[in-house]
Parts: C-alpha cells; sequence; structure tokens
DNA sequence: GAGAAAAACGTTTGCGCAAACGTTTTTCTC
DNA sequence: GAGAAAAACGTTTGCGCAAACGTTTTTCTC
C-alpha cells in the first residue's frame, strides 16, 4: 500500500508538508502543492482511514443495527437514512440483528470496537438487556420507531395514526371495528393500539376482546386474523390492520373466504408501501413520513455527535391518512 | 477512551501479556489470565479496530454498492449478504449509488481509504467509468447480477429465466406474447430478453417488436407498457415482464383498461417478490434464489480475500418457474 | 548445586497519519 | 546591511495495538 511517506518521497518533501496539502491544514507554496498532487495522482495514494481515526478519535462511522425484515417499510428507511449521512460525510455499517440478544450483544461490542461516533437503532421490540446494552455505549444513539425514556428518539407518531385510521372508519359508518396488532411489546404496536381505543371511546364504540388479533405484523397475520376474527356470523365489518402486509394479508384471506373488499369487510392499513396504492383494491392506510423520519433521526444524532451535548430528545413524526378504496360504508346487509 | 496500557496497569501486566491474552497468541498462567480478564472487565475495555487495522492491515469490513432500489428482491439481498458476511466475521459498509458516477466515484474513493477487504457490487447497469474505477481496487470484487469479463460475478441465470417464462406462455398456447423490458444496458434485462428470443425462436413465433416495451423496471412501467401495447385491437395476449414490479403495475392498468387477467391477457413476471403471491390474481412469475446467489457470492469474495488468488469466475444461479394463476390459456375470443 | 532447558512474562518497534514544535530561507525596514 | 518579521517547510511525537525480540524466574538433570 501506498502511504504517506512514499509520496513525501515521491514529491521530494516531508510528510508533514503532504499532510498539510491533503488536509489544507497550513499554506504551501503553489509549486510545491502542485508537485504534491501530482506525486499523489503519480502513486493513486488514498489516505488510510484507519490511521486517520487512530490519530483524530473519530471514524465518520455510524452504526445501523435493525431486525432484518422483509417489509418494504424498513427498506426504505436504510436507504433514506444512508442517503442523509452520506450527505453529512459519514459511512454506515449495517447489522442485521433479527431480534436476537446474543446478536445484538455482538454487534454493539464489535460497533464499540470500531470506535463509530453513533449508532441508529431501528428495532421494533427492545428487550431490557438490549436496552441496557445501548445505555452503556459511549456514542450517541438515537431510535427509531421506538422509545425508552433514556434514550434519544424518532418516531412516527402512530397514536394519532392509529386515531386517524380507526376514525376513519367510524366515519365511514362502521360501528363492528376489529385490529390487526403486532405482538404486546412491539412499540409502534401499542402506540396504534391506544389510537384505535381512543377513538373508540370517543365514538361511544365498545372495543370487543376478542376482534383484537394479536399477530406477527406479517402476511401471515393477517391471513389468520380473518380466519378467526371473520369465520363466523358475528364479525367485524371493518378492520385495522396496524401494518399494510397484513393488511394485505387479510384481504386476500377475505377473498378466499367469499368476503368482498370492501363490499363486505373494510380494511384500512399503515405504512402506505409502494405496492399499496396498486393492490385490488387499493388500500386505505395510513402514510408514515419516512423522509422526515430519517431526515430528524440523522440530524439529532449528527448534531450530538458534534456537540456532544446529551440532551435526550423525543420526536413524533405526524402520519397522514391516504385514502383509496379498501374502506367504505358497512353494506346494507348486515 | 480505554486502551490497553489501562488494563495492563490496572492488572499489574505489560501490554504484550494484555495482548496475548486477548488474541490467544502465548501461553499466559491461568492466574494472570484471570486478572487480565477481570481488568478488561472492570473497565470495560473494547480493542479498538482501527489500531489493529493499522498493524494487521486487515479491516474485516466488505464494501457493498447498491443502487438504491425500492425493488424489496434487492432488500432481500442486501440482508441476506450481511447475514453471510457477518457469519463469516465481517461487517458490511453499505453504500447507495443510486446510479450517480459521481457518487460511485466517491464511495470507491471512501473504500479504498477504509482498506476494505472486499466489495460486493449490486448494481443492473455498470457504465465503462465505473468499470474502471472497480477495476482499478486492489482487493476482491465480486459482482452480483451484472457481469463484465476481468471481474467476478455472481448472476441469476437470467437468459434461462426469459425462456422459461417464455416457455410457460407458450406452452399455455399464446402465440402472440409481448414483453416488459427494462433499459438497454441493464443486463439482466438483456439477458432476460435473449431468453425470450430464444423460446420464440424455439416455437418459430416471431417477435413483433412494436410488443417490446423498453421501460424501468418499475411499477410505471409496466403502467406505459399497457397503454401501450394493449390499447388497440392488435395486441399481444400475453406480456412477459422482466419484474414483478412492472408485472404488477401492468395488472393493474390491465384491469383499469377493461382487461381481465388473466382472462383476457396473461402477465408473467420476475422476482416472485413476497407480494406477488398475494395479488389478485396471484402472480406467475420466476424465482431468483437469493439464498444461492448470496451465499455464493460471499463465498466467492471471503475466499478471494483469503487466498489472494484472483481468478475470475462467472457463476450463474438457476431461476425456478413459480406458476401461480397470472397466466392461463388465451381466451377463445381471439 | 551448577548448567541447561522450560516457563512466563516484559520492552520495544512500527503500522500510517496529524499536528505540535522547530528550522531555514526570504523579505522587510530603518 | 543588520536585525526583525514573514514565509515556507521539516522533525518528531503519539494515537492503540500486535508481535518480534528479549529477559527473568523456575524447574530439570546429572
Amino acid at each position: 500500500m501506498v502511504t504517506i511517506t512514499d509520496v513525501a518521497r515521491e514529491a521530494g518533501v516531508s510528510v508533514s508538508t503532504v499532510s498539510h496539502v491533503l488536509n489544507g491544514t497550513r499554506f504551501v507554496k503553489a509549486e510545491t502543492r502542485d508537485r504534491v498532487r501530482a506525486a499523489i495522482e503519480r502513486l493513486d495514494y488514498t489516505p488510510s482511514s484507519s490511521a486517520q481515526s487512530l490519530k483524530k478519535n473519530v471514524t465518520h462511522t455510524i452504526g445501523l443495527i435493525v431486525t432484518s425484515s422483509t417489509n418494504p417499510y424498513f427498506a426504505e428507511v436504510v436507504a433514506r437514512l444512508e442517503a442523509e449521512l452520506y450527505a453529512a460525510g459519514f459511512n454506515l455499517i449495517l447489522c442485521n440483528s433479527g431480534r436476537d440478544i446474543d446478536k445484538q450483544r455482538s454487534y454493539i461490542r464489535t460497533l464499540k470496537g470500531r470506535r463509530i461516533d453513533g449508532l441508529l437503532v431501528l428495532e421494533s421490540v427492545l428487550s431490557e438487556a438490549y436496552l441496557e446494552l445501548l445505555a452503556s455505549c459511549s456514542f450517541p444513539v438515537v431510535l427509531l420507531d421506538s422509545d425508552t425514556p433514556g434514550l434519544t428518539s424518532v418516531s412516527d407518531d402512530s397514536e394519532l395514526g392509529g386515531y386517524l385510521a380507526t376514525s376513519q372508519l367510524i366515519e365511514q359508518g362502521h360501528r363492528a371495528i376489529g385490529c390487526i396488532a403486532g405482538p404486546e411489546q412491539h412499540h409502534q404496536s401499542r402506540r396504534r393500539f391506544r389510537g384505535f381505543r381512543r377513538a373508540l371511546d370517543e365514538a361511544g364504540l365498545p372495543l370487543e376482546p376478542d376482534w383484537v388479533h394479536a399477530g406477527n405484523m406479517d402476511i401471515e397475520s393477517g391471513e389468520t386474523a380473518v380466519r378467526r376474527l371473520c369465520g363466523g356470523p358475528h364479525r367485524p365489518t371493518a378492520l385495522f390492520a396496524f401494518n399494510d402486509f397484513s393488511a394485505l394479508g387479510a384481504i386476500g384471506q377475505a377473498t378466499r373466504q367469499g368476503l368482498q373488499v370492501p363490499g363486505d369487510l373494510s380494511v384500512i392499513g399503515y405504512d402506505d408501501i409502494e405496492i399499496a396504492r396498486l393492490f385490488t383494491p387499493a388500500l386505505t392506510t395510513v402514510r408514515q413520513q419516512a423522509g422526515v423520519l430519517c431526515r430528524e433521526a440523522s440530524r439529532l444524532l449528527t448534531s450530538a455527535i458534534a456537540d456532544k451535548a446529551t440532551s435526550v430528545e423525543h420526536l413524533k413524526i405526524a402520519p397522514q391518512l391516504v385514502v383509496r378504496d379498501s374502506v367504505r360504508a358497512p353494506g346494507p346487509g348486515r
């Protein structure tokens, strides 16, 4: 590998001068500067960031831990975060934790060793052990779409989203409303449920416990939910699925069971994944503002890195209702 | 930050002993070893990988450059690659190039500076300038789903896939077959087209140039293609879309134009994204074996890193036809 | 019990760089 | 033209670690 010393020799100057030309940290006569640049060019020299990091104690590296998920919303968030951080001069180390505490521990250890400047965590379920690990980090940490008192977070305002979705169903005249929730520990699911309940309460509608399906935010959960909730005659006329995947699963299963969507059953989703508008019926859903979320997360993290200030913040990004075709007034038959 | 010197002081030994305990490179008396480990624990010490890299001249880091894409197939590949490389002891730096040569140049430069051990490139279009950049890298490079003579690559065998898809349409009795292709420079698209043409040739069917829509592998392209190809009376009875996104776009647009799929128009896709089976009609498509692709790519890269041997290989992974409901014999009306 | 061998650990260097500290050369200024 | 100031660059250190090289202590062996 070509080093700064090789360049210095090639240009007939000291390493100091090469360094100053590279970093613009000291005046160097134009002619010398050109010689150094020519030498760099000739030798195809690229400074070693390991050596720079060792010296300067910054790595321009951000860790990103995500629950490996096939949900396209996550993929979009990852891509946007990368773009934001690239613009801010950081590289991203991608870590798929798979919700496994051993992998989480291992990744945190590796990232500590790499002396990352900051960490982003995009996981919907955070165990106690994991939170402890995160709290032990000496670099700033920003959580996305989940939160906990001690750590800065940026989240979709899912209680508002849940409220918006449910209100839309209520406004369309539904009074028998079920939901396809996520697992107990899922932060955003809990919030969507709170919004769901609040909307029902305010409308004076009962929350039928049998019509709450605790699923897993995937296609299968939507299918199972419809099998379970819409099998008999006493069934909801509308379902609020806590993400688009389970909504699509629900619609598929409903169709197979002979229920027309939205004629016999209205379904509203959450996320607004790209495919949502293409589905038949086009999915009514709640759109998370991934762009805003990522911009804010990146901003909070980079400013925490720059300031060394560690005031904990909790940002909420308001989601938006997207009205399409999968929700309609309940049929006259009921 | 806690350094190896701090640990040595805390344990009352030399840095050398700490290093040997950490790396198991020399025998250390059990009692001393325990003292060192206790000190590491007490001080919460993690070795600096910058310093290790500087010394050992390896970084355990792989770069991954992808065209930032909302295509869920890409997201799956990224996640699988990360998992494979994690298992092999490498971390992944994610780079979204967005097909922009300036960003590509900038990423390559950064990755060179980071002294990555190897590079994976998942881009469907490779410009001349970009290939030159890649050739100038001193670390092993593996291309995914695109290839070029001088660099090792692992690809879906898209000519076979194109042949399989088209043959399926022909077997169902279609004789008027169009396709929704990708851009000219798109490697996999070109291959799928070759398979398409070969299947037509072998069946003695004409290739109608007007029925080839050069799109962009996205939803819009599928929509545009159907508007263009299926507007008048002289139209294909079946379309081979070169990816699922454009297939779904095509189906959506066909439905809006009053064409039943598969009754009036058969559509076959490519990729088998998760949503494909859920769509109405469930999409007949060609499945890329992402798991095999990623495993092989990871294997080729890590063994190139280990051996320093640089024999160029070109692997092809056979795709599989997935028969569902979007293809049927052409209607009797035609 | 003296010399040799083995066991167990320590001192030091160098990886590539940034920048503090230092030196030399040139240009003013009177 | 001598002293001071400015311009332009060089020498050296230290970041944290791995490991080559070295030293000390203990255990054999006869």
